[in-house]
Order: C-alpha cells, then structure tokens, then sequence
RNA sequence: GCGGCCGUAGCUUAAUUGGCAAAGCACUCGGUUGUGGUCCGGGAUUAUGCGGGUUCAAGUCCCGUCGGUCGCCCCA
C-alpha cells in the first residue's frame, strides 16, 4: 500500500458544522460591510514577495522565518499572502483608486498563510475578513470601522471586548521609542533576556512582554508622549465610540510591531468564561505604509478578524444560531422507471421552489424511509413500481402516517396545499 | 526555530505488572420479496499515525519521524 497522505501541518479541511459557521460568517460579515459602503474585493494569493517584505521592514525573522516564499520556474520570487493589508494597498495604487470618493472602502474574504508553529487558534493556512479604507484621515471611520465588527459579531452571538491605544504618528512615536528605551536601558538588569533583544530591536514589544510586568508598569506611557494632532484626534475617536455606545478599555501596553502603523489602534478579546484572552482580530491606522510600497502618503486604516477564532467561539456558545434546514418533502422511489419519474418530479418541486430532498443512490424503500425520517421531512412522496406505471404517487403524511395515492399531475398542487396549512396552523 | 504533553474504527472511549485489540454512537445491509421513528440480527483484512529497536510476546517500553495540542520566539 502506499503512504497515506494527509494533510498539512496548521492546515485545515473545513466540513460538518465548521462549514455552516463558515458559510455564515461570511455572508454575514460581506453583507454588513456592504451595508456601510464597503466594496468587496479579490487579490491574488500570491504576490512578490517584495510587496509584503517592504512592509514589515527590518523585522527579518517574518520574512526569513514565517513567510512561505519560493521561486517560481520563471526566475520570480513570490509569497503567499501572509495578510490582506498590503495587497488592497497594493492595488489601491495599482489601479489609481484615488480617483474614486475618498476614502476608498473595501473588505475581503479569503485564506492567508504564515510559516508558524500551529497552536491555539493559530494555523498556517487561516482565513480572515478585513477591512480597509485608504485615502483620507478622519477618525470617523475607525469608529465606523470598529461599528461595523461589532455589528458582526453581535449577528453572529459573540461577546468580544475592545481594547484601544493610540501610538502615536510617525514622528512623535520615534520620539517616545527614545524615552522609552532611555528609560529601559536604566533598568535592563530588571529584564528577561528577550526583553533585553527587544531594547535593541523593538522596544514597544517590551509593552506586551508577559514577564516584565514589574518594569513595564512604571513605564512612560505613549499616551503622555504623543503630539498635539495625534492627542486630539484620539480623543475625538474615544468621545465617537461613546456616542455609538460602544464600550472599551484603554490599553496602554496595546502596541504593533510593524512601523507602518500610526495612531489609533485596537484589539477585539473574545469574552471568555476563564481567564483566557484570545485575541480575534484588530486593526488600527497605518499612515506610513503607502509610501514604503512607492506611491505618495494615503492615510489608511483598516482592521482584520481571524474566522478560525470566530468559529471557535461559535462552538463553545452553542451555535444556535445556523438553522438546520429541514426538507419539506423527500421524494423516494423503486425500479428504473419510478427512478426516472422521481428525477423529474424532483425537478418540478425544485422549480417551484419546494425545499425537496432524495436518496436516489439508495434502492431499497426502507433505507429512504429512514433517510426521509433523518432529515426530519414533513412529507414524503413514494413513487413505487406499480405508481410510476399508473402515473400516480403516494403522498405520505410523516407525523400521522396516514398517506393516500394521487395522480402525478396533481402532486405540486396538493403538496403545496398541505404546507400551506401546516404553515398556518404554526 | 526551541520545549512540555498526546496519538486505538468516521466520532466518543475500553484493554491489570508488556499476554487473544473491545464497546457505544454514526454508517450500511437484513428481519418486513414495497414504508421511517421502537425492537432484533449481520457487517470494520478499512483502527493501535508511520518506521525502526528491545522481548517468547509491544496499543503498552526505547529511538526516530509525521500529526495534534500547549507554551516560547515572532505576530503583518
């Protein structure tokens, strides 16, 4: 025998349940960003590998470490799409979307990839929802954004907590990463030794250490250290979210790693009954990144959801909310002709917009019965042998038992009537 | 990339110090030559992730590997 194959590591097949989840939360989250004027847009799954490497700058360990990239037979290097946010920013320049209303406001749907070590709710092959709007700064559309998700999750029952901070824009926060590292460097003794790293390499990453809570608590905080514009136009953002009622908790160790990002930012928690804080998506502004991929300054803001996580916390709450779809009529049939007679029939019900269903695959009545009970069918039409030759059907009603033998033509009809009165009797 | 734990049928689990690999659910077929829900019976050379090793004997012990899970690094 050869070896069997499966399938990759961090990566995914999504049937069952999982796929009603899915197939929700996509419909869901594409029609309320259409709702606020989001278009929806598709890019590549891969691009050069240069687009998303430019955007996260000397942070070498995502590019070397955890983007999955090669060369293609043509000489070309390429990447699968990590994340979403370069690409729209890509083709917002590629196709001179400034020449639309500005802000140009897009969402997308679809599967990225990282080269990671899988664990808890994080996988090589995930998907994400996002949003984006380039092109015009106004504090208004973060909260519209952060509306938008929250309208999201709460259609589809889950309970998330918004965390925000601000960073500051480019200038003021390479201000305060001096004060900050000033005042690291006096006290690295107190470190861990990746917080130490992170003085050289990143020092806004020592904010969201989970062991040097001791130093980082007496830390200079970017708040106090922001400029006047950036100051002003969080509070305005914070005074939006509490005209849309929209609670949230000021974090000020919130932080991004990248450079690109200014400004607000803000993370989603799910709302766990223990302690756990699972993150399911964040966004914030990113002024700065339009410039590193070549075009003029676009303000930008935008915001991603992992679907993986959703679908986590639709489980564990229950999930009540995907109906189970129950056929109202489930067709079977014995012997070639009474076979032919039921495709058409099924047909026919089909067309007029009858929920039908069939076991066409299995021949013996009885396990189409038992399928027919299965799927919960409020009638079922047996074709038999002796029917199809008489151009009749039986039309058996599932909750009584009771059936009776009518002519073929006449079965939509009476059909119809009968849900009709089931309908009105509910 | 580094470390801990785990891996028995589609699912959930059982198997004493190493000693005949079991059961429920689901699926399928039949009891009823043409009728579901209850009942009874048949069916998994398609289950110990894979490959080695130790042993008379390995699901159980050892090594490797793959996968899962949890943590670290990183997090766009």
């Amino acid at each position: 025998m050869p070896k069997k194959i499966q399938s990759l590591s961090g990566m995914h097949d999504i049937f069952n349940s999982r796929y009603d989840y899915f197939e929700k939360i996509r419909e869901v989250s594409s029609r309320v960003a259409k709702e606020y004027g989001f278009k929806g847009i598709e890019f590549p799954i891969m691009e050069e590998t240069e687009l998303f490497a430019r955007g996260v700058g000397g942070v070498t360990d995502i590019v070397e470490k955890e983007m999955y990239t090669f060369k293609t037979k043509g000489g070309d290097f390429v990447a699968l799409r990590p994340e979403g946010t370069a690409s729209v920013m890509r083709a917002y320049i590629e196709h001179n979307f400034y020449t639309r209303p500005q802000p140009t406001k897009l969402f997308y749907f679809g599967p990225f990839f990282r080269y990671e070590r899988p664990q808890a709710g994080r996988f090589r092959q995930f998907w994400q929802f996002g949003l984006e709007a380039i092109g015009k700064s106004c504090f208004v559309v973060d909260v519209q954004i952060i509306k938008v998700i929250s309208n999201i999750f709460e259609e589809l029952g889950i309970k998330t907590k918004i965390e925000v901070n601000n960073m500051g824009d480019l200038k003021c926060r390479k201000e305060f990463k001096t004060v900050l590292r000033r005042y690291l460097k006096k006290r690295s003794n107190l470190l861990c030794s990746d917080c130490k790293r992170r003085l050289k390499e990143n020092p806004l990453r020592v904010l969201d250490c989970k062991q040097c809570i001791e130093v980082k608590s007496e830390a200079p905080q970017i708040i106090d250290h922001i400029c006047k514009q950036c100051r002003s136009d969080f509070k305005n953002f914070l005074e939006f979210l509490e005209e849309l009622d929209i609670p949230y908790n000021l974090n000020p160790f919130l932080v991004r790693g990248l450079d690109y990002y200014t400004g607000t930012v803000y993370e989603f928690f799910l709302e766990t009954e223990d302690e756990e804080r699972m993150a399911v998506g964040g966004g914030g502004r990113y002024d700065g990144l339009s410039k590193i991929l070549g075009d003029e300054e676009r303000p930008a803001t935008g915001v991603a959801i992992g679907i993986e996580r959703i679908i986590l916390a639709m489980e564990k709450s229950g999930g009540d909310i995907i109906e189970k779809k129950i056929p109202d009529v489930f067709i079977a049939q014995l012997g070639d002709l009474a076979k032919k007679k039921a495709l058409n029939l099924f047909e026919e019900m089909r067309n007029s917009k009858v929920d039908v269903a069939e076991s066409f695959g299995q021949d013996s009545l009885k396990s189409q019965m038992n399928r027919a009970d299965k799927l919960g069918a409020k009638i079922t039409i047996i074709i038999g042998k002796e029917e199809a030759v008489e151009d009749r059907v039986i039309l058996r009603d599932m909750n009584s038992g009771e059936q009776e033998k009518i002519k073929t033509e006449e079965v939509l009809k009476e059909v119809k009537g009968r849900l009709k009165k089931n309908k009105n009797k509910d």
